[in-house]
DNA sequence: AAAAATTAGTTGATACATCAACTATGAGAC
DNA sequence: GTCTCATAGTTGATGTATCAACTAATTTTT
């Protein structure tokens, strides 16, 4: 009755995701952004305007990150933030020219970092690899 | 040509991490330990006596990391940290009593952890899904 | 309208990942 | 033996994830 604590699913998918996360930085060094700032600003291409909390629902991510990478964010003069009037509660983050005129260059470079990720695998295999790690997804219950 | 940088392969992997993490974390949170910290005390269940270095290998996690998770673990009252007469530079890591005596319950705690992760699929499955988180890890080529 | 509950955002704390700079020690070349 | 280089570990800095406690503003209840 072996068991592997250093050599399962888990920490395989742990061990992935770090090296995906290194190889987006390095891709996105360059334009001074990291993955994760990069998601953000992703949205911010799409939908300007919307509020910290928008982002932090869109993106699954804690609200009290979202607070301080959108201040990394506005030191790098990607972005700013705008009290809502309608809602003083709320703080609607837009784009700066700085910010827009960045897209420009990263969203190319988005999709072929989207591509290299499951370069090789056929439509099938990375509907397969989706559908495993969503039945591991399940397993674990966070949702 | 739609790009969808906020849904693909290199999202949900990091999704899944985040998840699988988690929940490793509530099951472990009874022993005070986190999954990394399980992931030390694992490798010192099977070989007691391993420098911080072998540890930092063997996890291929950060040396600088190890350090500081070493210290945590220290302060827990869980291992006890001797440097190597042999090799002054070295740092050799014991388990404690208390340590030794965690491992009782951990052990069988990480053996149900790993087979819920994979639960419901079948070998060919786990082997499909490691082979195309491989692919992958090759794709971003950071080893 | 006043009280109670909810929501948006901030701040502080802890943990991990990563990089860079540093110290101390050891090993190899000569 | 000395000089050079490599190795083990530490410390500091930045970025992300998570939890808890908090403020301010809004919505719901009564």
């Amino acid at each position: 009755m072996e068991y592997e604590p250093l050599d399962n699913i888990g920490v395989l998918i742990h061990t992935v995701d770090l090296e995906i996360t290194s190889y987006v930085n390095s891709q996105l060094a360059a334009f001074q952004l990291t993955s994760e700032q990069n998601l953000i600003m992703a949205l911010l291409w799409k939908h300007e305007g919307i509020s910290q909390n928008e982002i932090a629902t869109k993106l699954k991510k804690d609200k009290a990150g979202v607070t301080r990478m959108i201040f990394t964010l506005e030191k790098k003069g990607y972005i700013r933030r705008e009290t809502c009037p309608n809602d003083k509660r709320s703080v609607k983050v837009y784009l700066t020219e700085d910010g827009r005129k960045l897209g420009n260059d990263v969203i190319p470079n988005n999709k072929s970092i989207i591509q290299l990720i499951s370069k090789g695998m056929t439509k099938e295999e990375i509907l397969e690899l989706r559908r495993l790690l969503m039945k591991v997804r399940e397993n674990v219950g966070r949702s």
